[in-house]
RNA sequence: GGACCAAGCGGGGCAAUCGCGCUAUAUGUUGCCGAAAGGUGUUAUAGCGAGGAAAGUCCGGGCAUCACAGGGCAGGAUAACGGAUAACGUCCGUCUGAGGCGACUCACGGGAAAGUGCAACAGAAAUAUACCGCCCUGAUUGUUAUGCAGUGUGCAGAAGACGAUAAUUUUGUGUCGCCGGACGUAGUUACCUACGUUAAGACCAAAAUUAGUGACUUAAAUCCGAAGAAUUUGUUCUGUGCUCUGCAUAGCAAUCAGGGUAAGGAUGGAAAGGCGAGGUAAGAGCUCACCCACUCCUAUGGUAACAUAGGUUUGCUGUAAACCCUAUUUGAUGCAACACCUUGACCUUGCUUUCUGCAGGGCGGCCCGUCCUUUUACGGUCAUGGUGGCAGAGCCGAAAGGCUUGAACUGCGGGGUGACUCGCAGUGAAGAUAGAUGAUUGCUGCGUUCUUUAACGUACAGAACCCGGCUUACAAGCUUGGUCACACC
RNA sequence: GGAGAUGUACUCAAGUGGUGAAGAGGCGCCCCUGCUAAGGGUGUAGGUCGGGCAACCGGCGCAAGAGUUCAAAUCUCUUCAUCUCCG
């Protein structure tokens, strides 16, 4: 599954002083209402409203290996979500990876979004 | 079997389901974003899809631009010799030095005898000097010994009123009168020699005078007293001892001055070759023998560094990862380079003889050399966004052709001690732009624990224009060659 | 991705080869005060290892590790960490 990425620093700022928050021992999920969601549908190939997502892994985590595979780990685990539940869409999420994620399985990380989502309310 | 040395390999595998990136072909939509250039979006099939270090960015090169790339200066880099390589600070072989019983390992390994600088503290002294010490000379002072002189004095002996001793005077057929002096004669140029004369003078003897007018001894005086004892004064000469003074000589000591010396002196990382003998006032490579180091020369071996042998000069601190010198080498920047496209802003010199020149300007860090001074455009500068560069079953170009294709990799064979090289054959698809290899499950390899149908672990680490090296990180395991000592056969 | 700078105590920091590594803040102790603050005095590699009952003494220690030198915080090399610039 394709995600619509979130490409400018002042949004994930913005994400982290302004938005909903919701933390876990392995993540930290922020949610910010997205303004520019319909401008954006019309370049979609679909005309749908999705999500932007951002995952933030941090020098803290480790080297280049560990913090590229800790954002795969993410984002199989956030496919595998959206994949069962419909989301609200409309949104910018951000997803930082905390140092507990390092090593984890993606079946962990599954279940802590799930947790994470349901405490912001995301699910339809 | 043990302990080691060196060079390498290796970097788990298979399957199922879901998913990601790029390329090609086909398909679909001609939509959306954007000022434009341009970008983005569907599905299917096929192919491909991280490393030995992709890391650090420490060297070298390709490539691109600046002034087509030259000379010099400055700055940087390198530093035994020979070779390999496109090149290198890399690699190979050798030499030298150090370490190891050995296999073998380590070394930025030119020049300190071109010059400058630095060497704290300690130490007498730190790169040439002289503090102590040792030696010589001189001066002063002190002291000791010897000798001489003087003074005083002790002791012993001798002499003396039959007149000692000293001074003066007189006298003598008295003795001497040397050497030297003066004069004369002879020899002789002269010096000189011989002989003679000369008289002062010295000594001796006698006498007289003077002194103390008989001083001293003999004795006398004084005092005490029963006997007796004590004190004071007292001549000359000889010998001998002692004290003091002066002088001379010699020695010793101290101080001062001048000179010689570098043997010795606690320190220090380092003290001016080592040791012995000679030598010297004392000493010193000052000289000699042996040893050590070193310069140069010769011979032999080696392409060379260098090694060995002989001769010869010299006896030199260390430091160049201090400045520096020598040799070699090096233009700067760095794909965020740069090229093209889009949009926009700004800029586009004078004099002159119209040839050149002057002025001015551009121009590698600087200088020389070089370039421009005009054609208002198909120019230049700056900025915005984009594409290319960039990666390949193809791309650019009208075509020829160029790039892809790499100083590439693999295998076999030849050459070389080796790094490496030559020939033939084959192979040839990563290329992102928030940055692609993942998730889940099963089986299995390896290691550890031993709960053997189990549990845990399985390293270091992610391409970003490309290549050659270096450095650093790295789990378990494996291979090859070699060394040493022991045991067994 | 590329280019550069820095690292000294708890903090800020001086120290361009020469021997107990300046100084300030902070901290400990004492004085001052009825008590505190302020002020004054004094101590302080303040870390670690070894020795010693203690006082104290010695070694190491300037980001880490090697090297050059008689001698290194300082010079050289390698590594690590932090920061800055281009963008």
């Amino acid at each position: 599954m394709k995600f619509t990425a979130i490409t400018e620093n002042h949004l994930y700022s913005k994400a982290y002083s302004k938005g909903k928050r919701a933390v876990t021992s392995a993540l930290a999920v922020y949610v910010l209402p997205d303004y520019q969601a319909k401008r954006l549908a019309k370049a979609h190939p679909e005309k749908k409203v999705v999500n932007r997502i951002g995952l933030t892994t941090s020098t803290k985590l480790g080297g280049a290996v560990v913090r590229s595979r800790t954002r795969r780990i993410l984002r199989a685990a956030l496919s595998s979500v959206m994949k069962e539940r419909e989301l609200k869409v409309g949104f910018l999420i951000v997803i930082a990876a905390r140092s507990a994620s390092v090593g984890r399985k993606s079946t962990d990380i599954k279940r802590e979004l799930y947790i994470a989502f349901e405490k912001l309310g995301m699910f339809k």
